[in-house]
DNA sequence: TAAATAGTGTCTGTCAGACAGTATGTA
DNA sequence: TACATACTGTCTGACAGACACTATTTA
């Protein structure tokens, strides 16, 4: 039987509910660390733990809508200024026992975002905390929060391969030294400085002279660096591969 | 307001439903040509139109495991014989207006198959027929299943490049030109022969020799192939990179 | 002045793709 | 015999990574 026979033979509200929320994995990069955005739960089941931003996706909004909206209300930023963050379906989580009190199948979406201010107190948002992704392992997250995290988390190293959005993570203009930062960052390894450079500039599309450089030098030392915003490139071509990972092989 | 906070003031069931789906974008290379597993429609809407095998997730069984049955009652199949298929998550299609009945959210399945017996007549999957991915750009599809096949068969045919999951197209032992020939047939272009076949012999762990080779050559002539079957790998190090696609980076 | 960083030049090993060539089959 | 196919050898250009080096700036 497809899904069609069904429609014809049951009515919705007979049908077994299944609830349907979004979760948003949110990115951000502070202090040089990778730091994900948390809300603090109060009450039973998981309370205390730190749980992924969500909530049920509305009557009137599609899937990325509602990770658009929860994005905002969390971060405390309103729709129009969240212009500069990515956002993109991750994948969805449905177990049956994922959540004890009922099924609800999540579709989780991952966002990159550059450093934003902590959510105004007062704001309904005001639970919600930017902690670094280091600091995790320790944490016991609710739900299934901790494999949607570590999906999200590949996903995120995967992309920055192959597409430009490692540039997300950072200001309308930005150094390459701040870009390999953010690669490194993502990947937790350093890079070559100048191999980096030179490949970066190398990739069409990837990034674009401002013509621009920055006001001062490094605050260690080192030459005033040319800015660069990101390109029109939606691919990166040849990719930036990741050093080889032998783990992930077999 | 995040998801817990909606569990608590909200009963399930007084929330506007949205029913859960799973649809199966179900690939299969049959003489040389891709092939998708599509139902015909009876029914309003889009009666007379194909559409992907689907159906509603049940109540006790996860997400994979709905689009597991599913693919077993339109192949006919049975669970168990589905050993050699591959089937992973494509995407979630949820937007509001996708089903004019009622909000559905459709988790999308994908599926690589070796060329498998049609459905036999009289069971439940007497409808389901395997036809050209190369004819559908004339038909019409039913919802949105249109941009879920392209999904889909972006994402097979990316697959190809970074996963040995083109071995699951064919029986458990074959030849490098067969092996060849679903490239092929995925990404629609000619790949060198020479080339290809020093390449996958020096992916470890992509294919491993069984030691015997074909009865016969083949049937315009050529010396008998040595026959592999799938290796261990999980990922290709280095990956086979499809020729390059200029008009996709930009 | 010492140290750090930006940016460039060069070398080497790997790999993809082009091309050629040999061996072994079928019709 | 003509032709197709399996498989291997070799060359070239692209590219990643290692290393070295200069220039510039900060503390």
């Amino acid at each position: 039987m497809n899904e069609q026979d069904f429609l014809a033979a049951y009515d919705p509200r007979d049908y077994p509910a299944i609830a349907v929320t979004v979760d948003v994995v949110a990115l951000t990069i502070r202090d040089g660390a990778l730091h994900l955005l948390l809300i603090r739960r109060g009450e039973q089941p998981y309370a205390g733990h730190w749980a992924l931003p969500g909530g049920f996706v509305r009557p009137d909004e599609d899937l990325a809508g509602a990770a658009r909206r929860e994005l905002a209300e969390e971060t405390g930023l309103g729709d129009d200024r969240l212009g500069r963050v990515h956002l993109e379906q991750l994948a969805s989580y449905g177990a049956p026992e994922r959540d004890p009190r009922m099924r609800i199948v999540s579709v989780a979406h991952l966002a990159f975002a550059p450093d934003l201010p902590d959510a105004a107190a007062g704001t309904d948002a005001d639970e919600a905390v930017w902690l670094p992704v280091s600091g995790l392992a320790n944490r016991e997250l609710a739900f299934d929060h901790r494999q949607i995290v570590a999906d999200g988390l590949e996903r995120a190293r995967s992309k920055l391969e192959y597409t430009p959005l490692a540039t997300r993570f950072l200001g309308p203009e930005f150094t390459i030294g701040e870009l390999r930062s953010v690669y490194e960052t993502v990947w937790g390894q350093p890079l070559h400085a100048g191999n980096f450079h030179r490949k970066v500039l190398s990739v069409p599309g990837f990034v674009e002279s401002t013509g621009a450089s920055t006001e001062r030098g490094g605050s260690r030392g080192g030459p005033r660096a040319r800015l660069y915003r990101a390109g029109d490139a939606q691919l990166l071509h040849p990719a930036l591969l990741r050093p080889a990972r032998e783990e992930a092989v077999r």
